[in-house]
DNA sequence: ATTATTACCTGAATCGATTCAGATGATAAC
DNA sequence: GTTATCATCTGAATCGATTCAGGTAATAAT
């Protein structure tokens, strides 16, 4: 099997209508023989393929078909961020996986697309590279995952006018949008996490905040800037860790530090735990919003020499593979990734195939209690 | 901004044309309004725009764009498995992760391909499910990873002409092909593991490998097994293993027992770890070819009352994320998993921007000494 | 022997844009 | 006043297939 690579690149490419003429027969004969060989004799099947081996014809252009046929079986994936920094995090992957497990077998494959890229704070240009991918991705339909509510980004997928599914997208004020939607139990799961530590007597906290807004700075966050969020995700965590505290009995402000990270990597983590370690009263507890967070704070605080949890407990969030391995192994808030994947494809299949209903499906999550989290000290 | 959600499936569906004709302009024009501001006043290409929104045109039809302009802007990144099954593996994230560093800022989206899904002993189906979605998807080039030489998707991957860059495939019998590659020293990074339980004075040696053909079954592999290989990363591998042992003056046969595993799992990891430690004389050093397979035989041997170092040394090979947090922390071969990604980005890159000339790239491997290794055990 | 059926093949319309060589009229140059 | 230049806009060709309503000849049915 030899072939000219980048053949086809170039104008001289080998078309169908070349075959067809070679050998004298109907363009309709030749993508015959390729899409329903039933309708013409097998000996003239075999030599439009002869035929066509010998020309170079590579086959029917995907391209074209598509335009022709209406479809093109992808299903793009949408993140907010570039993929670069997406697929930093593990629990990518397993998205990814579960999508796949849904959609793979109906011959869909999947397409990654990601978010606004080297975003200088030029606003300017009319036509940003981001919102480009967004509008110009051949698919037949969009999962999108975790937007701030008024991202561009989203808001361009959403012109598409394609079946949608939204993933961990909580919808406040605009209501009921035309789209299905997988989410968690994101504000249950924060509310274990802090009734666990809660109940271990911990009254002084420190909160590790994934990002607010689309364009954040890490650092501490003032109640101001709890206020004015657009990542529901963050938001609907940091209310369900807040509701817990203040139920406890006690007030938001004082007895609970938040730190905003702009990245989800454990290098944040321990600057985010630095920071907190650093406040007066100290904070007994950390609750982190992701586990890569909650791991890099571990580290930060076994390289200050305190013990978790004796010192200090830290509770996660995710369940990321690998949480069970730290040392000491991970208190965190379990989610199901890869069935979160799962139904995502689910939905989008089901509008793919024609199927008008909406449906939104939330996952619940479960506390797993592990060894970084313990009785507060005495003091 | 109120869209129909599945508007442009359906028949009925706007186009440029429908546009062009309410306006009484040319088709050229309206195309001309999105594609080349500069070509059309101002105020025309306002009102086109206001008509387009007005008559729900959603945007010039990707398809179309792409058929007509001959590109894609994307990037087909094929695996020999199922993207369920390959995103099991941390690692494959990893290298998305460079593959999206370099290609992503260029305008390029990522398109994931599976390998055979189901695939039941019928090989009778003519069209394989699998075969199809590598010859109909549309990309302009093709990132691909580890294939057994003689594998089908491979060899259709290849016939559809487009740029290619292979990654992990240790090219043999065939020769310099057509096509630019990236690969890691997986023999000598085989020999680094070795050497390294070697020095150590151990003498009896399990290893753990990957798949060795694409229809495995896990067990232990004979020796003719081990000849008849066709994946070659595997191959090479345990190439490497081999030759150091033999260089130290051991008897493969006698001082090795090699376990075939049927996927790069923990769970695999564990089953080979006990077949492994069955034999006789049992092994006091387990070899894995990856730290997913290294962590499942960790997993089994501590569960089975042993000491990792003291009873069974374990060096794994990836050094994936989380191996460092396993206990005892995983002694394994790091292999530059995102850089990999990146070279194989850059080269497909240079092949789509016109460079003809093909690369091979080879990215060094290091020996990584954590706590799963140590000194044999005195019998 | 006549009609119905079947197997095989063709032509033309179509999918939805992009492109490029002009046409047109207006403005600038000399 | 005539020609050159410029900014806008148009028409037709093209990208590469798929589809479907027939057409023709051969076979089967009555």
């Amino acid at each position: 099997m030899t072939v000219k690579r980048g053949a086809n690149k170039t104008k001289g490419r080998v078309t169908l209508k070349d075959v067809a003429r070679e050998l004298g027969v109907a363009a309709s004969t030749v993508s015959n023989a390729y899409n329903r060989p039933d309708q013409l004799s097998p000996a003239l099947r075999d030599s439009v393929l002869q035929t066509a081996e010998r020309l170079g014809y590579l086959g029917p252009d995907p391209t074209a078909r598509s335009l022709r046929r209406g479809v093109t079986n992808t299903i793009g994936l949408v993140y907010p961020s570039p993929l670069s920094y997406t697929f930093t995090d593990p629990i990518a992957g397993l998205f990814v996986q579960g999508i796949a497990l849904e959609v793979e077998r109906q011959g869909y494959t999947l397409l990654l697309v990601g978010g606004e890229v080297d975003d200088d704070v030029s606003a300017q240009r009319s036509t940003k590279p981001t919102l480009a991918t967004a509008t110009t991705v051949q698919v037949d339909g969009f999962i999108v995952h975790c937007f701030a509510s008024d991202d561009p980004v989203l808001e361009a997928t959403l012109t598409r006018g394609l079946p949608i599914v939204m993933v961990d997208h909580h919808i406040d004020q605009h209501g009921n949008e035309a789209f299905s939607s997988v989410k968690i139990e994101d504000e249950l799961g924060a509310k274990q996490a802090a009734n666990h530590v809660l109940e271990h007597g911990h009254s002084q906290f420190g909160i590790i905040s994934l990002e607010m807004t689309p364009k954040t700075r890490s650092g501490l966050a003032t109640l101001d800037q709890q206020a004015a969020m657009t990542y529901t995700t963050t938001k609907i965590r940091l209310e369900g860790y807040r509701r817990a505290i203040e139920r406890a009995g006690l007030d938001w402000e004082t007895s609970a530090a938040v730190y905003e990270t702009a990245d989800n990597t454990p290098a944040e983590g321990e600057l985010a735990a630095a920071s907190l370690l650093a406040q007066t009263p100290q904070p007994t507890a950390i609750l982190a919003m992701s586990d890569q967070l909650a791991l890099g704070a571990l580290t930060y605080i076994k390289r200050q020499g305190l013990d978790v949890p004796a010192d200090v407990s830290v509770v996660g969030f995710d369940d990321m593979p690998g949480s069970i391995h730290a040392s000491p192994p991970l208190t965190t808030v379990r989610q199901p990734h890869v069935d979160k994947g799962k139904h995502a494809g689910k939905l989008l299949l089901a509008q793919l195939q024609g199927d008008t209903s909406l449906a939104s499906v939330t996952l619940p999550t479960k506390l797993i209690v592990r060894g970084s989290s313990g009785p507060a000290p005495q003091s």
